[in-house]
DNA sequence: CTTTCGTTGAGCATTCTGCTCATGCTCCGG
DNA sequence: CCGGAGCATGAGCAGAATGCTCAACGAAAG
């Protein structure tokens, strides 16, 4: 990844459904580079999966809750894979510090996220839990800053 | 979105840059539907920016951490322009209970990281924050297993 | 019954893709 | 100083995809 990769994300950023052509074009670069570029980013990891574009409003889960857990770390490897059999999971790290879990969570309704968070509660070698509503995003997600810090440097 | 544009996304999921001639076949739909789903789920905002694929890892942020943080409620946009400033701050979530604010943030380093969370700590307005690293993904991002449900319903 | 909406198949000109080659440039190690 | 290695480039080509429009058809809604 170097500036002239991060270059070609901005104007993706921008435009997703722009062609190779159109982006060499934008970015004074030959088709064949920028096509090789592409390329490389996709088959590297440096793109992930396409799922990160999809709305969980549009599937019908508008509410957003993240649940913090404290766990028996001994079963943590259990834990994960009880939380990944929960469809509205949407993503989990494992945390330094006082809580051990942060969970991601989306729900279609209030009597939704109630019956997700027992679900969650309900697994073995989960001690505590604390529900947190996602009431409004003060920033959407965004790499674009990043993005051009990199196009510069 | 229907159970049609479920199936879409899925199979979207599975291969990014499948073709919409290919998707169709892959169906059993009209390329002319699928064009026009597609581009109606593109326009309709079912379909987040394209910023969202790209791994924070290929641009030399390998690290993510989660800050919360209390702060003075009445000075929220303020605080919220703030961390819009601060070009590591990924994502930032306004959350009902405890803690007022959940921020994402990447770092280049331990080092890199603590000077974020400093910068963090000095907006006027934020009263006091936790920062906890994520050491492990549980379970990567996905939205599969919801897909799925809404495709089969 | 009639309107509306989404699907479908067809067709067409334009454009893009995927791939291969040879060339030229720059950086690095010998 | 010379010989790679790696990357960007320009060219070329066959095949495929795109964007768009049109007319027909069925189902669901009024």
């Amino acid at each position: 990844m170097d500036a002239t990769d991060a270059r070609i994300l901005l104007a993706l950023a921008a435009r997703p459904r722009a062609t190779v052509v159109a982006l060499a074009e934008q970015l004074g670069l030959s088709r064949n580079t920028v096509q090789a570029r592409v390329a490389r980013m996709e088959q590297g990891g440096a793109l992930g999966s396409f799922e990160r574009r999809i709305t969980p409003n549009a599937l019908g889960h508008p509410l957003t809750a993240f649940v913090t857990a404290r766990v028996d770390q001994r079963r943590l490897a259990e834990v994960s894979e009880a939380l990944a059999g929960i469809d509205e999971v949407v993503e989990v790290f494992g945390l330094s510090g006082e809580t051990d879990l942060l969970v991601r969570v989306v729900a279609a309704d209030a009597e939704d996220l109630y019956r997700i968070a027992g679900r969650i509660l309900a697994i073995p070698g989960i001690e505590r839990t604390a529900t947190a509503l996602a009431m409004r995003e003060l920033v959407p997600h965004r790499l674009t800053p990043l993005l051009r810090r990199a196009a510069a440097g």
